[in-house]
DNA sequence: ATTAGGG
DNA sequence: CCCTAAT
């Protein structure tokens, strides 16, 4: 992949969105970096996600791990580079005209210009089909071209897992590739950028301008994990390599089979590992973890005190717990022990039953932040295991457009992964032990978008149906989601994929229930579904399943169509 | 124990 | 999500 060094920089931008910002100094260092380089145009409209993905054909162990790892970075991936061709665009119409339209059209109402907010989906694909007679002359060629393409652009896991491994160890200087091999490093993004991946790896919108926030939370949900060294954020292989000199993670000298497994306990300074043969845990602490919690606490926006409302509901619900969220009202003071020991907590979110978060609360913390009288909830029993997953919540987000205030207090919900599995869970789950009457409810545990890509990856390796397999590949790390759950997941998906709105019509106000479900998962979704002859009762017209979709798979299970 | 479906 | 029937 080719940066366009030439230094050309992307105006406005950010600072369009670098807003008034409280508690967002220490940013402005950053600001320099903001210059993008613009990437190669690949022609890879349409097409996108889940492609190129891993081939399933030889069942390399190495996917098994994290199959869909591959699959949200290449995600992610795409997206920048239509951010790169979008910005390029705009430099070259002599920007300014196009404002603030990549950001959503919900959020930003209209712009300063008084045009009217044209559809996010209109926009793109007006760019696109730009972008598209610049850059590719032979769009519509066969795909396979593409695959090639895209081949050296992306590094696929398989190859990659042994001969890389030591090279990724040793690896250290190379600070200038932002996207490489498929490794990605956020730390060449722009906040807009940022921003983009943001929403392609949790479906929604942030206007957190804070950086390392964005890239901590982008490559949490990328790897979802919660080892995000504080130092840098280039993610390989769904692992994070240290590019400073500073103590090299574990991570990356660990058997990759075993690292597979990683998953955070405890606080997010250890690291528990899980063999799978043994039931072996071991852990290692990390110094530099604590910062970390530092620098995002700094990070976050402040809230708003949380309202009686917010309250009861707390109490009612027996939620789980969160990463610090919002705080602090000056980072210095939290550099005592606070954090050391109890490093998270700080924060609890709770979600309405629609999956809605609602509100966050700060445990008590080391002097700052805010206290709230939440009735008496004690952590009881042993600290929180790992949190993985940014919560967001699928449906909905459309709340209201002037960002201000909500916003910030937007899902940034974590999403534990159980490592314990069964009873030891104790808040989370809603289960209200009745068993007489035996009606409990689980407690609706909202999909991730990053769940939904794993669950689409898995069915596509292992094909629908087999989802205890699916299960077992794809959500060993998440207790819940039971098979049901990924069945129940995967009809629903169905569904949404084959309900497009059949006539382009009203999409713009109110937009329908799957909305931040990424068009391509669900185009994903309907290939898988074709292929696997899955017909969902009543589709008629069955929309566009026009060129892009058909044939662009050769991944998959049948490999006598590849070749 | 897993799946498929209906509720 | 829950529950049940069928494998």
């Amino acid at each position: 992949m080719k940066v366009d060094g030439d230094g050309r920089f992307v105006p406005a931008t950010d600072d369009e969105v670098m807003e008034v910002e409280d508690l967002l100094e220490d940013d402005k260092s950053e600001k320099v970096e903001d210059a993008g380089q613009i990437l190669e145009c690949v022609p890879t409209e349409g097409t996108l996600f889940g492609k190129p993905r891993v081939k399933i054909s030889n069942g390399l162990p190495q996917s098994e791990g994290d199959a869909g790892y591959t699959a949200r970075l290449e995600y992610i991936e795409e997206v920048l580079q239509k951010v790169k061709r979008e910005e390029r665009l705009r430099l070259a119409c002599g920007s300014l005209n196009y404002p603030s339209a990549y950001v959503d059209g919900d959020r930003k109402g209209s712009d300063q210009h008084g045009r009217l907010p044209v559809t996010d989906e209109k926009f793109q694909s007006q760019i696109s089909l730009q972008e598209i007679s610049h850059c590719s002359p032979s769009l519509n060629e066969n795909h396979e071209n593409e695959h090639g393409s895209l081949g050296n652009f992306l590094k696929h896991p398989d190859k990659s897992v042994e001969s890389e491994s030591s090279d990724a160890i040793c690896t250290t200087s190379k600070p200038d590739f932002s996207m490489l091999k498929g490794d990605i490093c956020l730390d060449n993004l722009s906040i807009r950028e940022l921003h983009e991946c943001f929403k392609a790896t949790f479906g929604r919108d942030t206007t957190v301008k804070d950086k390392s926030w964005l890239k901590r939370r982008i490559a949490m949900g990328l790897t979802n994990s919660c080892d995000i060294p504080a130092s840098s954020f280039i993610i390989k292989e769904g692992k994070f390599i240290e590019e400073s000199s500073q103590n090299v993670v574990g991570v990356s000298t660990i058997p990759t089979a075993e690292a597979l497994n990683i998953e955070c306990s405890g606080s997010p300074t250890t690291y528990c590992l899980e063999t799978k043969d043994h039931h072996h845990i071991e852990e290692i602490e990390l110094d530099h973890g604590i910062e970390d919690q530092h620098e995002e606490r700094a990070a976050v926006k402040r809230i708003r005190k949380p309202t009686r409302r917010y309250i009861e509901e707390l109490s009612e619900v027996e939620s789980r717990e969160y990463v610090p969220k919002v705080i602090s009202l000056n980072k210095s003071s939290v550099s005592d022990g606070v954090s050391a020991n109890s490093i998270e907590r700080p924060s609890k979110k709770v979600c309405s039953d629609r999956g809605r978060t609602v509100i966050t609360r700060l445990d008590s913390l080391g002097g700052s932040g805010v206290q709230v009288p939440c009735v008496s909830r004690v952590r009881r029993s042993r600290p929180r295991k790992d949190i993985v997953a940014l919560v967001f919540t699928l449906p909905d987000k459309d709340q209201n457009p002037s960002v201000k205030d909500t916003n910030e207090v937007e899902e940034k919900n974590l999403e534990e992964k159980p490592t314990d599995s069964g009873n030891a869970s104790d808040d989370n789950a809603i289960i209200v032990p009745t068993p007489k009457s035996g009606s409990r409810r689980k407690h609706h545990r909202a999909w991730t978008l990053v769940e939904v890509i794993k669950l689409v990856e898995g069915v596509s390796i292992c094909g629908a149906g087999r989802w205890s397999e699916i299960k077992k590949l794809s959500f060993s790390s998440y207790s819940y989601r039971t098979s049901v759950d990924l069945k129940d997941k995967w009809r629903n998906l169905l569904k949404a994929s084959f309900a497009q709105t059949p006539v382009g019509e009203g999409m713009s106000s109110r937009k329908h229930v799957s909305v931040s479900i990424p068009e391509q998962i669900l185009l994903q979704v309907r290939e898988l579904a074709e292929m696997h002859a899955q017909i969902p009762p009543s589709n008629h017209g069955q929309g566009k399943l026009g060129g892009v979709s058909s044939g662009s798979n050769m991944h998959e299970i049948s490999p006598a169509v590849c070749l």
